[in-house]
DNA sequence: TGATAAAAATGATTTAAATCATATAATTAT
DNA sequence: ATAATTATATGATTTAAATCATTTTTATCA
């Protein structure tokens, strides 16, 4: 999958990418970065499985985002001090393309049209974070998390749409910011009412369009 | 205050901003933009107080930010449609300056400097949006509340620390993201516990240590 | 100024979701 | 393979916060 730096960087300046970035590679479990760690920059997956999250304030993880190939990484920790505790965590092996800050920054300033999109890339994430404020039943954000799921690793086969990689009951209690036992309870819901399947592991999307429908309810008009 | 484009701007650019600029002035309770308006463009404040908020799904009101003189306004459109249903209303009359879209676009794209510190401003946004995200209790929430609420709008008088514009209890249960019959509880006990004071609408902050702590409560470590 | 509306305060009741308690199934390690 | 650990499933209980109901206070405007 086509990066950001592919598309935006103008071509000398992936000359002197070159020079400077480097290729890394991560097993299955292993962490790319975590917490308060030193040295940061910014990572572009090449390939690859990754998960996103941070601790919250009682200790528990909050699971904010999944990645994959030609997706930016560890680019949330920018603006304040490195301090935030944010921590990215290997689902499936990956490789990817580490760009030491001082090398982003370089960059950033000199090319203008590179510098406006990663402006606009920010912009973007902004909203989509902005827009996970707004509060729901904890049924809708279960839903969306499996759906969230299916977006960053999902494929359709034949008839179904199947998760390439489901992630576990813990993990999407910690997208929806509820426990597992909900989880649990919320998908053998959506289960009964034929929105998903699942068997062992792996979540098969029954009903894409009741599954968008759940985890981003229409707006209802305002009272009075 | 120093503005963003004060600081940022390159002396050329402001020659080429200053030429396409509007400024503007809105009474109190009027609207700046609201949702899916056309025609957008960002403001700088110049002077007054202004409340960011959007419409949710089920049809109440979220606060999402509190804004004065020296801030960027309508930023928070950027990136996806412009129908995104957030809205900018009039707490104290203001002054701004107008940039339509177009103008801003050719400056970011043409000042790689200013483009620079537009896509940080926009990662601390981000930063700060992602930090809403962790779950509190309620009491916690208003807190913050009242904390963002002083951060933005208060001042230090002698011994204590007043809210200048200090919101209603329903703009408070609008940020938390809860009821205002719970705000009015969670205030009366933090009066109780001595930590703001209030008789009519403004507040006091008798202690803003305790009250920095409620709405920011130190990390517990994770179990296990 | 008094009338009317809006905001704040407080108590009683309901409810969604967390917590607690176990049981069963599925992995992983020995 | 068998044991040990971890993940999933489900029921019972508790709890924080929403909702509903009503009163008091404060602001607004004819």
């Amino acid at each position: 999958m086509l990066s950001f730096i592919d598309k935006y960087l103008s071509k000398e300046w992936k000359e002197y990418l070159n020079i400077h970035k480097e290729l890394k590679a991560y097993k299955k479990n292993e962490i790319i970065f975590h917490a308060g760690e030193e040295g940061h920059g910014l990572y572009v997956i090449l390939s690859g499985k990754v998960k996103v999250s941070y601790l919250q304030f009682n200790g528990s993880e909050r699971l904010i985002r999944l990645a994959t190939s030609g997706e930016l990484l560890g680019h949330r920790a920018f603006g304040g001090n490195w301090e935030y505790p944010i921590s990215a965590l290997v689902l499936e092996d990956v490789e990817v393309l580490y760009i030491p800050l001082k090398v982003f920054e370089t960059m950033v300033k000199a090319d203008a049209n590179f510098s406006f999109h990663m402006m606009m890339f920010f912009a973007e994430e902004l909203r989509k974070s902005e827009a996970k404020i707004k509060h729901y039943p904890v049924k809708n954000l279960v839903a969306r998390a499996v759906l969230d799921n299916y977006r960053a690793f999902g494929f359709v086969e034949e008839s179904d749409s199947k998760i390439d990689h489901t992630l576990s009951r813990r993990d999407y209690a910690s997208m929806a910011g509820t426990t597992y036992e909900t989880v649990v309870r919320s998908l053998a819901q959506m289960k009964k009412d034929q929105i998903i399947d699942f068997e062992g592991k792996s979540i098969h999307i029954l009903d894409l369009d009741k599954l968008q429908n759940l985890a981003h309810p229409p707006y209802k008009k305002a009272k009075k």
